[in-house]
DNA sequence: GAGAGATGTAAGTGAATGCTTACATATGTC
DNA sequence: GACATATGTAAGCATTCACTTACATCTCTC
């Protein structure tokens, strides 16, 4: 081993190489990332790469893996400490929005590279996909299911076709598309003008699909206030 | 040549290659197909497929403006036929929902490698997902805009921050997600048990997040009878 | 029927790819 | 301090990749 190279225990490696390929899988793709590459951004040699993860699939898989675990329980305790009522889910509703529609450069590097391996994986066998959504969207679509069933029982919202399960899915389905929409440089379809404005109006469709009432969305949702809360 | 091979006008060949191309493209990816698969499955060798297209990334951005022009100007006259009011609106939002919750083996395999090649577009620059949605999307996008207006002025609709053009974009983002979690064999998230339900409540979800009041949606929307009419 | 040009293929080409081999250095243990 | 083991690399290996070359056959024109 040359000097020049600083000696590292081996799950500390296995680390690095994982957040190195996290950058690499999602700009070129599987087939579009080569091991050579993989390696050089990992600031390895190849030969050690592949004493870590045996062949270029078990890396990605790894990779995912990894990715689930990582995110895992990460805002539980806000989650947590919200209680079920019109306001909190008017809250999740715009926390979703905004966050979906951060212009790209505002997005951390990490959380953008994640978003293209989900992308990914819904054009291949949805697995990874499926167990992110599991293990991380659980909380938030239950927390959403709970705060709109208590805004329905409070008069809030109307009874409607669109079960508490079912529209939870769809608002996390409709902010997806949104940043799947913003993914590529240029987005593709161009909605408005100014951000703000977009996020208030993909918030209200969100919450008027789930069968808030109007006067109940604009009693408790007051966006320039929540913009500053959370930015 | 070979007299087992009928010789083939040089356009129509073009034309094969580019069908065949289609289904390779959609199931492995750019970087994913080898130019001896395309070849095979257009069933000629890879000289003359690199005679009719000189790279591979020729014969993909072929394959794209291919399908704009082929899918173009294809429900033009559904659309140019239909007034613009409530029931309308109504009408193409079931059509969309039902359209795209189909179950992965009701589309046609053409339809299906469309769809997965508008997604790996999103991954990469959006270019053609972007001239796709101008060039297709858009009557329907208008249809639905002033269906709405008019539904909004009518009484059906609520005044709403949820302008007509970003409202007609939604329920399309909406729709697509839909496709796109059913576009792996087995769903990402498992909506309901039955499709007609699901169906059903994603055109409510689409309708109230219009702002379209649910009197105005129960008076015109009768799943039932959509569905048999579309059948 | 002969020449021209289009349609077609078999058999490569160099370069790149995923992966291995052979070997060197560091570290902990007795 | 020497042995065992883990960390690391340089230099390939066989294969596959996108793409060419050289050549054969068909069809149209005159």
């Amino acid at each position: 081993m040359p000097p020049s190279l600083t000696r590292i225990p081996s799950d500390e490696r296995r680390e690095r190489i994982l957040d190195a390929a996290l950058r690499v899988f999602a700009e070129r793709g599987f087939h579009g990332a080569t091991t050579r590459e993989l390696a050089k951004a990992a600031g390895v040699s190849e030969a050690l790469m592949f004493r870590h993860f045996p062949t270029k699939e078990d890396l990605y898989t790894a990779l995912q893996s990894h990715c689930c675990q990582a995110k895992s329980g990460e805002k539980a305790e806000m989650l947590g400490s919200l209680e079920d009522s019109t306001a909190s889910l008017v809250m999740l509703v715009h926390y979703m929005m905004a966050k979906m529609l951060r212009p790209p450069d505002r997005v951390p590097a990490p959380e953008q590279a994640l978003h293209r391996l989900l992308a990914n994986s819904f054009i291949e066998d949805g697995a990874f996909a499926r167990g992110f959504m599991e293990n991380v969207g659980r909380e938030f679509i239950q927390k959403i299911e709970s705060s709109l069933a208590v805004a329905i029982a409070s008069g809030d919202g109307i009874e409607s076709p669109v079960q508490s399960r079912a529209g939870a899915w769809f608002v996390q389905h409709f902010s997806a598309m949104l940043m799947l929409n913003e993914m590529p440089g240029q987005p593709v379809v161009p909605l408005a003008v100014d951000r703000a404005g977009q996020v208030e109006q993909a918030v209200w469709f969100a919450l008027l699909g789930l069968g808030i009432k109007p006067a109940a969305i604009r009693r408790h949702y007051h966006p320039q206030a929540f913009a500053l809360l959370m930015s």
